[in-house]
DNA sequence: GACGCGTGGTA
DNA sequence: TTACCAAGCGT
């Protein structure tokens, strides 16, 4: 894409805004930096509803990075629950412990630092630095891209490209507005221009390329949504179900009954969680969360 | 770049 | 019911 020329009017896009935008816990006046990545690490790969109660929770319990860190592994993986993709938790956790002893419990500013930290990436550090710092930075998540590749490219979606940030980066306003545009960009993607039925009655955007193309469907495969049932993902899901139930070690006989139908499935799941380092196996040869017995609060 | 990584709501 | 999908990341 080149072009200086506007693709996504702003003034359209940041009106509706002003009045459309959900009324999120960590879009409140009061919340901190740290408390905004917390809600970043919940929503990667997980829906707002299911994120907001145990948000709220988190913030309470742990409301600074050091606090975080002050807490024990299990209890971390325990407080997020159901949340899924337990990795994450652990890197939030160890994400705090780096905030809290390298960079004086303050959540770094700038993308390049935050890049180093772990389980940030290309959109979470991103994310941070334009919704905790207001700075003008792109934004590029599915959402994003999928507005993008509508309004301006007139494609259903595309998938993921590293040359995303570029093509986002090319369509900020240079007023000093960017930020709010790509939280709008975002937000529209969410709650309007939707991934299976978009509303498009009530989209804000006066010129739509997808629109004036009639709508075509997908021509570029994206990636194939994955199994689950079946899958190690789902066997690990069951084994770390059976610990976070479990404030003492269990035995290998009560990991097992959690998974009978591949023994060798549940041995490559079990090792896999440990490799991980969300699972420990204790002395007397039982198996717990992660950090059980550290903790602090 | 492709793949593996949880969980539950919705159509 | 099955299949899709939800503010990605690390390898």
């Amino acid at each position: 894409m080149s072009s200086g020329q506007i693709l996504i009017p702003a003034g359209e896009l940041l009106g509706w805004y002003r009045t459309a935008q959900r009324d999120l816990p960590w879009r409140a006046p009061d919340v901190t930096a740290w408390q905004i990545l917390v809600s970043e690490f919940m929503l990667q790969q997980t829906p707002v509803s299911r994120v907001e109660p145990i948000w709220r929770d988190w913030i309470a319990r742990w409301p600074t990075p050091s606090a975080t860190a002050a807490a024990g592994a299990a209890d971390v993986l325990r407080a997020w629950g159901k949340l899924g993709y337990p990795r994450r938790a652990k890197r939030l956790h160890e994400c705090a412990e780096v905030i809290a002893t390298e960079h004086d419990d303050e959540v770094p500013r700038d993308v390049e630092t935050l890049l180093t930290l772990p389980g940030i990436g290309a959109y979470t550090a991103r994310a941070v630095a334009c919704f905790a710092y207001q700075q003008d930075v792109p934004v590029v998540d599915t959402n994003v891209r999928r507005v993008v590749a509508r309004a301006v490219r007139g494609v259903a979606d595309t998938p993921a490209r590293t040359r995303d940030l570029d093509d986002v980066a090319a369509l900020l306003p240079k007023d000093g507005t960017a930020h709010v545009f790509s939280a709008a960009l975002m937000e529209l993607g969410a709650i309007v221009c939707t991934a299976r039925t978009p509303k498009c009655g009530i989209c804000p955007l006066t010129t739509c390329a997808w629109r004036s193309a009639g709508h075509p469907e997908m021509s570029t495969p994206t990636r194939p949504v994955q199994k689950y049932a079946g899958t190690d993902r789902q066997v690990r899901g069951r084994l770390l179900d059976v610990l976070r139930g479990s404030v003492s070690p269990v035995t290998r006989a009560q990991l097992d009954v959690a998974w009978l139908t591949d023994p060798a499935q549940r041995d490559r799941a079990l090792d896999s969680l440990l490799v991980d380092g969300l699972v420990e196996q204790t002395a007397d040869d039982r198996y717990a969360l992660a950090g059980e017995g550290e903790r602090t609060d």
